[in-house]
DNA sequence: CTGTTGAAATTTTTT
DNA sequence: ATTTCAACAG
């Protein structure tokens, strides 16, 4: 290199401490970076890039995969930051980079999804394939389930989400059918057969339909690199491959990403063993620990410093690590050895729990910190309910990730699937959707009408001939007219979610309680449409990319407010702010009762309440209500006690300041106990005696 | 064949 | 506590 531009990338590059920068500037050779939480990973893989192009690499040929969406947009972001760095400085020396030119980014399906539109038709993918999200998916198989007949007396078939979850797993971890029942759904392996039926069927479906679902994507992707032709067009497009938390990519993942880079050259893998939390989703370590073996000239190095957070921080979160059987051993330290001790609080009750968060952040607030640099953390999305009320009721602006999305409600769910039979008039699941919204019409005659639908390659005309039953004749001609007319329209999308929304909300409204916020969900929806350039391209998003809520739809002037961050934990993970709660941390809920199966359930609950402590910049709490109540049903005041989470034992909970709130301060004095793991019996007590 | 009803299963995290 | 399934009545 040499001249300004060298100098501008040295500048650059002397941001990083030596490791980092031996990362960000390592050769061709495969490359994995253990890096611990807060050791800036994220810095240095964007550093990287940044570096391969002030080496001379187009930015086209780098590809930069990550596993959320939202670490997916905070790279890119950052990247693109670095890079006007670099421009401006080539601007000087009249040295253009090009800046149309761009990283090539994403999750793996959203990658996926541009390089089959673009190659699939190599391996027979129509170009214009619609992707079904989770919940289509279930559906699908519902519908092919019932198809099959698999209802029977003596011995109920697993529900649609197991039979997705089942089939699922096969496909992610590369297993066979008798290997995942028997390892991972032991009660379903009597279905064995059926299973295997429901699965042949729901493919064939899939193929039928020109539809893929989110493991398709990956499946596809997988299938395309074997292709002798695209799979090596493909493989020359990329120069450099850069792969964040490796450690919660599946199997799937890992052997695509070998045949991405066979040999290793240009390939670097980010990862760390202590915050792998998706084994759910057939995510596996061994990934990230084989990788040396796979690629046997791997160069390993590892990112011990930490920058996020103050030593007694760390010092808690290092004791809480300590607790898992097995990992890498990494021993983070900080120079920030100055600052508050986390603090565990014991609450009252839930109530006690919001009023004390809310205070807290409202001091720190008054302290100079925004609320953007402070959140809520939590296990399960429901776990902040009766915090964002109290949020909502003392108007304090809060942003929620995580959790059900509001693509996924009922009416928006029934909406989109008029927009997307019109779009595809293949898609049953659509049709099965929308048809027996229809008084009188239900699962069989949809079924009918969807076949005559098929027999005339999709030409609504087929429907004219048919004679609906009493209670749908006045809205039939109506429904047929709605879609024949969104078929062929090339009215805007407003224009057209518009006019399902005067068909369908008569029908929402008899169907569904609290039809007042559904029917301003749809209003929403139809502002929200003409932000995509055309129908296709929206229903692609909102499988893919989702808006997480009403909130998120309101958009652009939000995002110059302040506002409280709340999360579930495996949405905040590479995140981080100066304040951080992590609210019902008692045991069931972290971990939670779900997940404590099996030791190694166990293992990644705890690795989860790791990431959540390790979020924290400067002030961390962590919040434990000791009484749940369970129903208020008339006057009854059921309620059980809790215990603070298995994962701070007396020799961890040492790094924290124990405070308690004033209702709760009797019972979390020691004598009581509140801190001594006890037996499951004993903590599952219920107190009913107690209370009348 | 539909819509309802009662019983049973599942209850979390994300693409 | 809520959602899903399958049997049953109309």
């Amino acid at each position: 290199m040499g001249g300004p531009q060298a100098s501008t990338i040295d500048q650059i590059l002397a941001e990083l401490n030596p490791q980092q920068r031996a990362a960000a500037t390592h050769g061709q050779g495969p490359l994995l970076i253990v890096a611990g939480a807060g050791t800036g990973k994220t810095a240095t893989l964007v550093h990287r890039v940044a570096w391969f192009i002030a080496e001379g690499i187009d930015p086209q040929r780098i590809l930069l995969l990550t596993f959320t969406r939202r670490a997916a947009e905070e790279m890119l972001r950052r990247v693109a930051g670095l890079l006007s760095r670099l421009e401006e400085d080539a601007g000087r020396t009249a040295r253009p980079v090009a800046r149309t030119t761009r990283v090539w980014g994403g999750t793996f399906h959203a990658v996926a999804t541009r390089l089959l539109r673009r190659y699939g038709k190599a391996i027979g993918l129509p170009a214009e394939f619609a992707v079904h999200d989770r919940g289509d998916s279930e559906d699908l198989m519902a519908v092919v389930r019932t198809e099959l007949k698999l209802a029977k007396t003596d011995r109920r078939f697993p529900h649609k989400g197991t039979c997705l979850d089942i089939y699922s797993r096969c496909v992610n971890a590369r297993q066979k059918l008798p290997q995942v029942l028997g390892e991972t759904f032991p009660w379903c392996k009597e279905w064995g057969e059926e299973l295997k039926r429901l699965f042949d069927a729901y493919v064939d479906r899939k193929e039928a339909a020109a539809t893929l679902d989110y493991d398709d994507l990956l499946l596809y992707w997988h299938a395309l690199l074997a292709d002798e032709q695209a799979g090596e067009q493909i493989r020359r497009q990329f120069d450099r491959v850069l792969v964040d938390e490796y450690q919660d990519t599946n199997t799937l993942q890992a052997e695509l990403l070998y045949r991405l880079c066979p040999d290793g050259q240009g390939l670097t893998v980010v990862g760390d063993d202590a915050q792998a939390i998706y084994s759910f989703r057939a995510a596996t370590v061994r990934n990230i620990l084989d990788f040396p073996q796979h690629y046997p000239s791997t160069t390993r190095i590892t990112l011990e410093q930490n920058y996020r957070s103050t030593q007694p921080l760390l010092e808690a979160t290092n004791g809480v690590i300590a607790l898992a059987k097995e990992r890498f051993a990494k021993n983070l330290w900080s120079q920030r050895e100055q600052g508050e001790r986390p603090v565990f609080v014991t609450c009252e009750d839930e109530d006690d729990q919001s009023e004390f968060v809310i205070s807290r952040v409202l001091t720190h607030r008054e302290a100079g910190i925004p609320l953007r640099r402070q959140a809520v953390l939590f296990r399960a999305s429901h776990h902040s309910m009766l915090l964002e009320a109290e949020l909502a009721r003392r108007n304090i602006p809060f942003h929620k990730y995580g959790g059900l999305k509001f693509v996924e409600t009922a009416h928006v769910k029934d909406l989109l699937a008029f927009l997307r039979l019109a779009d595809n008039p293949q898609d049953v699941v659509a049709g099965t959707r929308i048809l027996p919204l229809l008084p009188g019409v239900g699962p069989v005659k949809a079924r009918q009408l969807m076949g005559l639908l098929d027999e005339s390659r999709g030409d609504f005309a087929a429907w004219k001939g048919w004679k609906p039953p009493e209670g749908a004749a006045k809205l039939w001609p109506k429904l047929l007219e709605l879609l024949v007319g969104l078929a062929s329209t090339r009215e805007d999308l407003p224009g057209q979610v518009h006019r399902v929304r005067k068909f369908y909300t008569p029908l929402m409204e008899e169907r569904y309680d609290n039809p007042h916020p559904r029917g301003r969900d749809l209003e929403q929806l139809e502002l929200i449409a003409a932000r995509y350039r055309n129908r296709r391209r929206m229903l692609l998003e909102m499988a893919l990319d989702p808006p997480n809520s009403t909130q998120d739809l309101a958009g652009a002037p939000l995002l110059d407010d302040d506002y409280l961050v709340l999360s579930t934990i495996h949405s905040a993970k590479g995140l981080e702010w100066d304040v951080v709660h992590v609210i019902h941390a008692a045991d069931g809920n972290i971990p939670s009762d779900m997940a404590t199966g099996s030791p190694a359930q166990v293992e990644e609950e705890l690795r989860l309440f790791y990431v959540a402590l390790t979020r924290a910049k400067n002030y961390l709490y962590v919040c434990c209500p000791l009484r749940y109540y369970h129903a208020r049903m008339g006057y009854s005041d059921r309620h059980s006690y809790a215990q603070p989470t298995r994962f701070l034992p007396e020799q961890v909970v040492r790094h924290f300041q124990r405070q308690a709130t004033s209702g709760a301060e009797e019972d979390a004095s020691p004598e009581l106990g509140v801190f001594r793991l006890s037996s499951e019996a004993v903590r599952r007590r219920t107190k009913d005696l107690w209370s009348d």
